[in-house]
DNA sequence: ACTGATTTTATTGGATACATTATGAAAGAT
DNA sequence: ATCTTTCATAATGTATCCAATAAAATCAGT
């Protein structure tokens, strides 16, 4: 069969387009957990030819998402509520030690207003008058600029490489979070809560509390609810 | 060229057998920092063909141990001293965390004895009266154990997963440690002492004391020193 | 009808040929 | 002498072919 080239987008080699469409597919749940998948399937479903298929389910078996089944193919992974409290857990300790470790070793300014300018932010957003939908999405970009330059200036590559795994979760066991809108005033002030969180952790950052730093962003950490973050 | 079989042993794919050796040189330091590996090479070095070599590249990236340059092949990391000490942190939070964990849950009979059972073990190396790097090295093998045991029954898959990572790094960066006769009666104090603290470990965990649980491991975690450890 | 052996089939493991790309070197022009 | 352009080389990306293997299915014998 003559090579189709992959309709999909941008110029990426075609393992990783193959990861990041698997990736999607089994995230976002067409692709249901004990789906079993094979070498030949995926290359007929993405229309490239075997040795990509085959890089990408190495690529996602060692991340955690499908797992390879003795002699007969692979099969998708599920995870129930527990794990992904166990996931948040394990998300927690490890951006308590990145924020521990930044307070112990201090941060330079242009951080600490970077961090500062996020939390007004996110408290401009949420008390504006946007549609709530809007106000959420608006915390939620923030947000994870938030977690993630802290999680970059602790500048421990063991701590990141952990962390990747978290960030690429499936979520639809949980029976996909859809944006309430009767709660959304309630919402909304738990946002505002999260954000004062924000607040003190900088704050006891600043003030070289490596304790403190550790234990508030670790709380802060468990707290976020599902849908207002790690989710690329 | 016909395919001559991989003179290694078992009887693992060739991936596998790949990855091994070549995890195996980086980590003793035959295969030292910055150095370049390609396809080709590996493909040349332990005689099979691109694919397998290929595989194993893949997967010895997404462990950290190696990293791909643009369009130049891969090349070996390194890691200081720096970056060794912030392994050992990450992993005394995975660890303290697993501990936390079962302080909370609470543990089975079975592994409480199995834990005091080793706990013993290692008394008893420490105080026989074989020679010090005998009495070392079987302080190695259960030390391991105890901590092996307590990862497990944590049950975390993603602790799991992030722990893996901290059992293969290369650690010729630090200088090889040589087991140093002189010092030989200070270290099996340490060791000593460093068994004192699985008890009260075991001890936090059956008393379901979780912070004290996971502060001790983490403690524990970071005092351990190279030698007796992790290293598989 | 049941059990065991054999054949078939689905699927991965591995090798190689071909395509593509990026880097480095060399040559020519200014 | 330096810059630019072109060409060569080395590396990876991809497809496909062949081999090995394990599960499933079929067939034969009792």
């Amino acid at each position: 069969m003559p090579q189709t080239p992959v309709a999909t987008d941008e110029n990426a080699t075609s393992d990783q387009k193959v990861v990041t469409i698997l990736r999607q597919r089994i995230m976002e749940g067409s692709l249901k957990a004990d789906t079993k998948i094979s070498e030949v399937l995926v290359s007929e479903m993405l229309d490239v030819s075997r040795t990509p298929a085959r890089m990408a389910l190495q690529a996602l078996e060692s991340e955690g998402l499908i797992r390879k089944r003795d002699g007969r193919g692979y099969t998708v992974l599920s995870f129930n509520s527990h794990e992904l409290a166990q996931a948040y857990e394990v998300r927690g300790v490890l951006e308590g030690l990145a924020a521990g470790t930044l307070a112990r070793e201090g941060i330079d300014e242009a951080l600490a207003t970077d961090l500062g300018q996020i939390i007004e932010d996110i408290d401009a957003v949420l008390t504006s008058d946007q549609d709530p939908a809007e106000r959420v999405t608006g915390f939620q970009s923030r947000n994870r600029d938030f977690h993630q330059a802290i999680m970059t200036a602790a500048e421990n590559r063991f701590i990141g490489h952990a962390y990747q795994r978290l960030a690429h979760l499936p979520l639809v066991s949980l029976g996909s979070v859809v944006f309430n809108a009767d709660k959304a005033e309630e919402e909304i002030t738990r946002l505002k809560f999260a954000n004062m969180q924000h607040r003190l952790i900088l704050d006891a950052i600043l003030r070289r509390d490596a304790m403190r730093a550790e234990s508030l962003m670790r709380e802060h950490a468990n707290q976020i609810p599902i849908y207002t973050d790690l989710l690329v």
